[in-house]
DNA sequence: CCCATTTGACCCCG
DNA sequence: CGGGGTCAAATGGG
């Protein structure tokens, strides 16, 4: 696979290389800021999570070849799909169109990594990850004495981004969150940068590596323009949708077929992260305990580290309400420390476990 | 007014 | 059946 990805995964460490030489620069030159810092921290960080779960990937599918699910290739595990346009309204088409979408769901790996946030310093950072999510659901879990949250890209609809996560808090350290990531992120992410109004500009930023092609772009503008269109039209998007297949590589769908870009996994990059939230402890924590962060990767071609939490306030909020909640107190001030948070050494892969 | 989150209902799967 | 995951109407914030 890739050569595409050897790439990006070899652009991606480069990049951290560079970043952190920046830092070193950064811890001696009295004149950075910590905010610069912790910005570099965070735009490390995202790359590696770039470069792992690019190695995610591209092992996932070489080493699991028996599993259906087919890491990298969809190809050869979903059977037939039939295009899967969803059109949002129809209910039963949704269903179907689930049941296949289950089908590639379970499919599609899925890693879990964990990410201690500890209370530290306050930093409060705003916990951007490159990607945006929405928070679909939330349930208890059984065993878990907190409950898991749902999130899906936020691109969903409008790119076939099927990229989805679960963020639940460990039961024995809260302060240790468990995400578990779904499916690749095949939507462009457009960070800006610092922002302006809302801009629906999205800038590209340099980036020649992976540029999306521009059919991405295209589909961005449709997606654009559908969400111009508010809710009420039904369009058929079957088509506009699913875009992304344009720049990669490997393997052109035949275009003949629809889209279906979606269940694809192919080695692009993704990642990300994001919040914990869900705290409900009984036990409420002082504030200054839970944190939550997370902060994830960019998209294709943005090198995620934007500052900017964009993402998601609510996110945030949702922990916090969630953690207050119990306690309720009404929302009390935004943000809490979050400050650092490291990763644990376990990832998993499908149910494998990656590297001690 | 718009939209993300909330939250209970619903569905699928084991 | 029951758990886990998703949907979708209602809600609340900006």
């Amino acid at each position: 696979m890739g050569d595409r990805d050897h790439k990006n995964l070899i652009n991606e460490l480069v990049q951290g290389q560079d970043l952190a030489r920046q830092l070193q620069i950064s811890l001696t030159a009295p004149s950075s800021s910590q905010e610069t810092r912790e910005l570099l921290i965070q735009k490390i960080v995202a790359t590696f999570e770039k470069a792992l779960s690019a190695v995610y990937w591209n092992t996932g599918s070489l080493d699991e070849p028996p599993q259906p699910a087919g890491v990298a290739i969809r190809t050869s595990e979903s059977p037939p799909f039939s295009g899967s346009p969803r059109s949002e309204d129809s209910d039963k088409d949704f269903r179907d169109q689930d049941h296949s979408a289950s089908r590639k769901r379970k499919a599609m790996p899925k890693w879990t990594r964990q990410i201690r946030v500890d209370p530290g310093m306050g930093v409060e950072g705003p916990l951007d990850d490159g990607y945006s999510w929405r928070k679909y659901g939330q349930k208890d879990i059984l065993g878990a004495k907190y409950p898991r949250g749902y999130y899906r890209c936020t691109h969903k609809n409008f790119q076939g981004c099927l990229a989805t996560k679960q963020v639940q808090r460990s039961d024995e350290d809260p302060n240790v969150v468990e995400i578990t990531y779904r499916g690749k992120h095949t939507c462009t992410q457009a960070s800006n940068v610092n922002g302006a109004s809302s801009s629906r500009t999205q800038e590209n930023n340099q980036e020649p590596n992976l540029n999306l092609g521009a059919q991405q772009q295209n589909v961005q503008q449709s997606q654009e323009l559908l969400m111009s269109l508010r809710a009420g039209l039904r369009v058929i998007t079957d088509n506009l949708d699913a875009p992304s297949q344009p720049s990669f590589p490997p393997f052109h769908f035949p275009s003949t077929s629809n889209i279906n870009p979606e269940n694809q996994a192919f080695p692009t990059p993704m990642i990300e992260s994001n919040i914990a939230q869900n705290f409900n402890s009984p036990s409420y924590m002082s504030p200054a305990t839970s944190g939550t962060t997370y902060f994830s990767p960019g998209g294709v071609n943005n090198f995620g580290a934007n500052p900017n939490f964009a993402t998601s306030t609510s996110e945030i909020n949702d922990i916090i309400s969630a953690t207050t909640s119990a306690a309720n107190s009404p929302t009390v001030g935004l943000d809490f420390p979050i400050d650092h948070f490291q990763f644990d050494q376990n990832f998993t892969f499908d149910n494998r476990r990656f590297f001690s």
